[in-house]
DNA sequence: CGTTGAACCTGTTTGC
DNA sequence: TGCAAACAGGTTCAAC
């Protein structure tokens, strides 16, 4: 019935730690070779790239939060506030980096490819081009990496609780806010905050203490868990490697609407958070006081072509 | 300051 | 049956 629940990609935390783990044994020690770029609207500085690349080794790939960085070589001053040479690559939404053969036929939408000297190839496929790729170095990584929040898999209690408390903002916005925290997305947001028994329009501010211990253990154990079945099924490069996802099976929220929760059959619901679907048990995850799920009609400002749509399944 | 909505882009799904 | 419009995802930016 929700279809797109089985769209094949949605790189977030463990989807990312997954391919993260699968390229590190299939590209890590490779030399770069040479570069071909495609159409090049989402890579920070295309020349940059094309000219900077060939000839570095990549030394590891790491994931930080939902970007992958090919840490490269070429700065061995690295470290105290220098993260060295980098290429951070971002998925957005249906990025794929694939190891691949020369000879295998490159997929449509294939916009960067890296000649190995192994015979293979590193291509970043992305049809709808939402992910983005830049290379940096030196203090402009280290700026870079330093604009995001706390890895939710190692951040602390009392870290986790400063940070999420720290903004009136409702926890779904903060969940996925990635300065707070880095490499939560949609999904694990949702299913988090089931598991905690927080409803996802509540404020940060608001949050009980054990509420946000609720929040903070379930948030850990579901990425963990996640990343053990390697995601909620992503890209033919696992295939290759071994198996698709199987964290989609578990999901107890995200696009489940109008079945039952699977804690008190109550029907699961679909309401608009921080401009993202949400998905929640209405009886498990009590609507904050004054929060109304205004049907999202009178959109009578947007003249344009009208545009308005007033969606309300 | 926080929230909302549009824009970016394309493949897939839905609706008429 | 066929085509057009809606829709999803993550991020950024402009406008309330």
């Amino acid at each position: 019935m929700i279809a797109w629940t089985d769209a094949n990609n949605m790189p977030e935390l463990p989807e990312v730690e997954t391919v993260a783990r699968g390229l590190q044994r299939a590209v890590v020690g490779r030399k770069i070779l040479s570069v071909t770029l495609g159409k090049t609207d989402f890579i920070d500085d295309p020349e940059t790239v094309e000219k900077q690349l060939p000839g570095r080794k990549i030394l590891a790939v790491e994931r930080y939060g939902k970007f992958l960085l090919l840490r490269l070589s070429g700065n061995e001053g690295a470290g105290q506030g220098n993260e060295g040479v980098a290429l951070l690559v971002h998925l957005g939404m249906t990025g794929m980096l694939l190891p691949q053969a020369v000879k295998e036929p490159q997929r449509k939408h294939t916009h960067v490819v890296l000649q190995l000297d192994d015979g293979q190839e590193l291509r970043y496929v992305d049809p709808r081009r939402f992910g983005r790729i830049a290379y940096l170095a030196g203090e402009v990584l280290s700026g870079e990496l330093r604009r995001f929040g706390a890895d939710p898999l190692e951040v602390g209690l009392e870290e986790f609780a400063r940070r999420i408390r720290a903004r009136r903002a409702r926890v779904k916005a903060l969940l996925l806010d990635q300065h707070v925290l880095r490499g939560v997305g949609n999904i694990y947001a949702d299913e988090s905050l089931w598991k905690a028994k927080i409803h996802p329009a509540q404020l940060g501010t608001r949050l009980k203490t054990h509420q946000v211990e609720q929040l903070y253990g379930a948030l850990q154990d579901i990425l963990q868990k996640a990343i053990a079945l390697r995601g909620s099924s992503i890209s033919d490069f696992l295939d290759a490697e071994g198996l698709p996802g199987e964290y989609q099976r578990h999901h107890r929220v995200y696009g489940r609407e109008g079945k039952g929760c699977s804690r008190c059959k109550t029907p699961i619901r679909r309401v608009i958070v921080a401009g993202r679907s949400s998905y929640y048990c209405p009886n498990c995850q009590k609507a904050p006081r004054g929060w109304k799920k205004k049907g999202r009609a009178k959109t009578e400002a947007s003249r344009r072509t009208g545009a308005s749509k007033t969606r309300k399944s």
